[in-house]
DNA sequence: TTCACACAAAATGGATCCATAATCAAGGGT
DNA sequence: ACCCTTGATTATGGATCCATTTTGTGTGAA
């Protein structure tokens, strides 16, 4: 037989509890994080993570510097907006190439998400159905490196999203649903201009309304 | 004293020179790299080679298979296709970011590496000057991310840029040329959005040619 | 009391060594 | 003659150990 265990890679197990843990907010923006530490959290060396950070760090998670070690960035209110405007231009172009590969147990999966969204849940579990539903409707890109880009986006920002919806609550969570509904209708038409014209409208939308609570980006100025 | 010698970061080091071997053409596409004759090329141990295939891997321009090694990624016409579409839409945006930070010492290098390209140049000379007007009209924006994600997109397609220039040739350098001046005039009168229009159609059209010769995606489909 | 200097403790970067999985070659069987 | 299997070589993944830089603390002097 051929298959059995395909062993898992290694030092990208550490990288992903680690990149989970920042993104949920576990880990917050500014800590630093010593290697040894994690090491023995995590049962190994300290080898794998060093290049689990590596890893990170090429992916904009951490910020390394010389002999100081990883630390989290906290990002101003101008770089996530800016952010948010990579993803107005990108997850378009995600959705567009997709759709042609759309299936409709898919569909069945996203309607599902979105009714679990409606039947009203926490923060943390709107946060974690929200990015459920909006890769999968990317999941089906035949291109690795646009799927890479957008999910690195949707982790850089992450932090922030959970921040404004701390603030803000589920106020207006009837947009949010409108508009999820609306993607999928446009997507099982598979009509791809439509489809990209809410998304922009959903992303554009956040990006205004994130905007408006600059208090969600004074807190770690400058220690 | 503080400064003296910043201490080169390190493993960063051979990233860098190992991205500059692949984007410049001196590794192809397909070719594994083994470790051990990175580490005594360059003179140190197996550990930061590691370390940097790592990084190379997170930014795309190597891939990992478990215990089987790093290998450079030979895209398909339509992987780089989309490559070409990503760019249009994202460097419009560095392009926008970083407009209103520009210097008259950035119009004074653009114009001077501008004038370069037109004395006449190789092909190498061309894909490195070309390579340094771009990313210098990107220079100044803000956002670490972006200019990174740009960067990345150029290292991703800079094989294919080769390549069909070694076909090509210079022919029609004309366009790209009268490309280049229009944007730096866009730029000097700070129109972002005309900028954007001149920049999308530079890389549109370079999509398009590129698709004009399937050809030079055939070579290496499987071994 | 506060600032500065020095020393100690800790954390990161790098190198060598060991275990395991993959690749290649040779030999035997069909 | 060709294919499959088995063993040896090689390369990658991981762990422990050492050097260097940073950081934190404590003592002394202004």
């Amino acid at each position: 037989m051929k298959s059995a265990a395909p062993e898992k890679p290694a030092s990208e197990r550490i990288a992903q509890i680690l990149e989970a843990e920042i993104l949920s907010g576990v880990i917050e923006p500014g800590t630093r994080i010593r290697q040894e530490e994690v090491a023995d959290r995590l049962g190994s060396s300290r080898l794998p993570v060093r290049e689990a950070l590596r890893m990170l760090a090429a992916s904009g998670l951490v910020q390394l510097e010389t002999n100081r070690g990883a630390r989290i960035p906290d990002l101003d209110k101008g770089e996530v907006d800016v952010l948010y405007r990579m993803r107005e231009r990108l997850e378009p172009l995600a959705l567009s190439e997709s759709m042609p590969h759309t299936t409709v147990e898919m569909f069945d999966e996203l309607e599902e998400i979105q009714c679990e969204i409606e039947s009203g849940v926490n923060v943390s579990g709107f946060l974690e159905l929200d990015r459920r539903f909006h890769l999968l409707t990317y999941s089906k890109c035949p291109t690795e490196d646009l799927r890479d880009s957008v999910a690195r986006l949707w982790n850089s920002t992450a932090q922030y999203r959970r921040a404004f919806m701390n603030v803000d609550g589920p106020h207006r969570q009837w947009i949010v649903n409108a508009e999820h509904r609306l993607l999928v209708d446009a997507m099982q038409r598979f009509d791809a201009k439509d489809g990209e014209r809410y998304l922009v409208g959903h992303i554009r939308r956040t990006r205004k309304e994130l905007a408006a609570h600059p208090e969600l980006f004074i807190k770690n100025s400058q220690k």
